[in-house]
DNA sequence: ATCCGACACTAAACGGGAATCACCCAAAGG
DNA sequence: CCTTTGGGTGATTCCCGTTTAGTGTCGGAT
């Protein structure tokens, strides 16, 4: 993010310019379109109508196209693990942590559905597997900030069945599927959201944490 | 399956001897490179190839390219929908008949990925809505069977919380989450898929329906 | 002042997808 | 016999992501 740094030793390269706005002005438009048709519908060429460039162009600044839609879900991926890490930081009980977490993680996933499919429900076709290498880290960091609290109940003993570690994991499954399925499958007959995931919440949690 | 049965009135048109084979080399084709490949790995060249005819003759007996992939997942889920009836008719605890149901389906998923991708993860970029439509109907026929034993437990008032339809429709969800995890990001380090289908079964089983 | 190299950019093209068009050709029916 | 018709084809269209070769322009060193 920072500009690149001088060495006052010799060919300081001085930016043109205009030169490192493109990159936000293509990720701003980017992300209008991402947000708005999805990943199929986010063309280099329509991107490059938007920012009014060349489609050749893009690729001045982007390696590809899948990383111009990364690097957006990048951002709006790091903001939920912030919101994560502060959440793990509250002087509340582990369950509570682990609540808020997943009602956050599911906001965030109806809020940003197309950021959320990029990332969570990418098959291999679409986007291959190196290439997600930063995302998929941030989701990993994510994932590692929710499953601390578990592991804290786990350590209490307060745990029903399995290990700590498959607990995280079947929470973390079960509202990925809820998500999942709302974002997909939009016109189906669904009760309310907000009672499908405190159902998926307080069932989960009741089924597996001792009180 | 069976061949067109013959009119004896007037003008039987009679198919041209391989004229209706083709159809089923077609679908056997596309199915063997489906299950391989995927969706994006099933190209109509391909498939045409595989048969030895033009990419254009695949036109003559299906109206796309997702026709072909739908029908051959009907086939599928038509099996799941089998066995989901057929578990359905068993004698058993309702809450037994659930955790069959639902353990059938994972598996079912696991074995078929890439079906279970194109109808149950399929974004409506690659694929749109009315295509869909017979495929939809077995999968709502499934959910119904499904959420049949749901509402017998729920009617005797056995539901900790929410509503028959809302604890359906999350138990649904927590099993999808968990196998198009497994299915999209197979080389995460998951615990052993049969411990997550039973913490999350039982975990949720256990704090949905009181005993 | 002039040259040079780096850079932002472009038009054109490539290869590969789905789908359509304008035709063929063989065989069935009268 | 000739006509109809349905399966089949090659060429074409339109889009996609990406590549290539070339253009103009600027900063800095000579």
């Amino acid at each position: 993010m920072t500009v690149a740094l001088k060495k006052p030793h010799k060919s300081a390269r001085k930016p043109k310019g205009d030169g490192h706005l493109r990159r936000g002005e293509i990720l701003a438009a980017a992300e209008k379109i991402f947000i708005a048709e999805g990943y199929a519908g986010a063309t280099i060429r329509k991107i490059a109508d938007a920012v009014g460039v060349s489609s050749t162009a893009l690729y001045m600044h982007f390696r590809d196209k899948d990383q111009i839609l990364l690097e957006i879900s990048d951002d709006a991926i790091g903001q939920l693990l912030a919101v994560n890490v502060d959440i793990a930081h509250r002087p509340i009980d582990a369950v509570a942590r682990v609540k808020l977490m997943l009602e956050a993680y599911m906001r965030f996933a109806l809020d940003n559905p197309n950021t959320y499919q990029l990332v969570f429900c990418g098959s291999r076709d679409v986007i291959s597997k190196e290439k997600q290498a930063a995302t998929a880290e941030l989701g990993d960091r994510c994932f590692a900030e929710f499953s601390g609290p578990i592991h804290e109940i786990a350590a209490a003993g307060r745990l029903r069945t399995g290990s700590g570690e498959s607990a995280a994991q079947v929470l973390w499954a079960a509202c990925h599927g809820l998500v999942a399925l709302l974002i997909t499958m939009p016109d189906r007959n669904w009760a309310p959201r907000e009672e499908l995931m405190k159902v998926t919440l307080e069932g989960l949690l009741h089924g597996l944490v001792t009180d």
